[in-house]
DNA sequence: ACGCATACTATGCGTGACAAAGTATGCTGT
DNA sequence: ACAGCATACTTTGTCACGCATAGTATGCGT
């Protein structure tokens, strides 16, 4: 039996709007992945926490191939359909921008006292 | 001589929706500050990260007292004419909750690598 | 071969972020 | 006194994102 995983509640994403790029442009980082595979890994790897539907991932995915952060590669013949996501140049830049701003982020929260300094 | 403060960039507040609330709230958890008071404070208190300006500020506080998150009244008569804005109940358990949100996310950061945990 | 889980696409609404432009008040120096 | 500037608030319009809903298509298990 796989370990029990009590998913929390998902954020308010209108109040944490952005998270979600971020969080697909970091699982990319390591390799290509396809849609839904993300939709079940972002669910997965934050605990549920930054979990968004299709409806959401999908247009996002669309968006960002189409500001050139990511490339698709459609999988194979005779195999089951699936879109393979890559981070391109400008994909891996924009993840470490994106990394400082969370940063920047996490500490001016911290600076009102909102969450705990990062240690 | 004041200590020299070096404003970094704000962020992309479109990526970041949903931390200026968090921060009014969190302001005026205090006491009763005005509009224009909360605009300098948010950018002095977070380094310029959160900085907003007075047209994303003050539409945000007429729809945070219309959600009755907070309440306000207008300076005394011949005084400078200010709107001051305090926390209602509500308005408590709205931070309360969202302190709780931004922990989360901080968490789901961190356990993508994307930010260091925090301690 | 049938049904279900997988996998992707498209549409439409609600809402927040923000630039820009406008209005009004009081302090400060001369 | 009064001109000029910083203060302080309001309004309008645009854009982009989050997401619910609905729809389509493919392949695997039995």
């Amino acid at each position: 039996m796989a370990p029990t995983r009590t998913p929390s509640t998902p954020v308010d994403r209108e109040l944490m709007r952005g998270a979600g790029p971020t969080a697909v442009l970091k699982l990319l980082e390591r390799g290509e992945m396809y849609g839904y595979e993300l939709v079940e890994a972002i669910d997965k790897r934050t605990d549920g926490i930054l979990a968004m539907g299709q409806s959401t991932l999908y247009p996002l995915l669309y968006n960002m191939e189409a500001k050139g952060l990511l490339a698709s590669r459609w999988s194979e013949e005779n195999a089951r359909p699936r879109k393979y996501y890559r981070l391109t140049a400008a994909g891996r830049k924009r993840l470490a921008a994106d990394s400082l701003q969370w940063r920047a982020v996490a500490q001016a929260m911290g600076s009102l006292g909102v969450v705990y300094a990062l240690s």
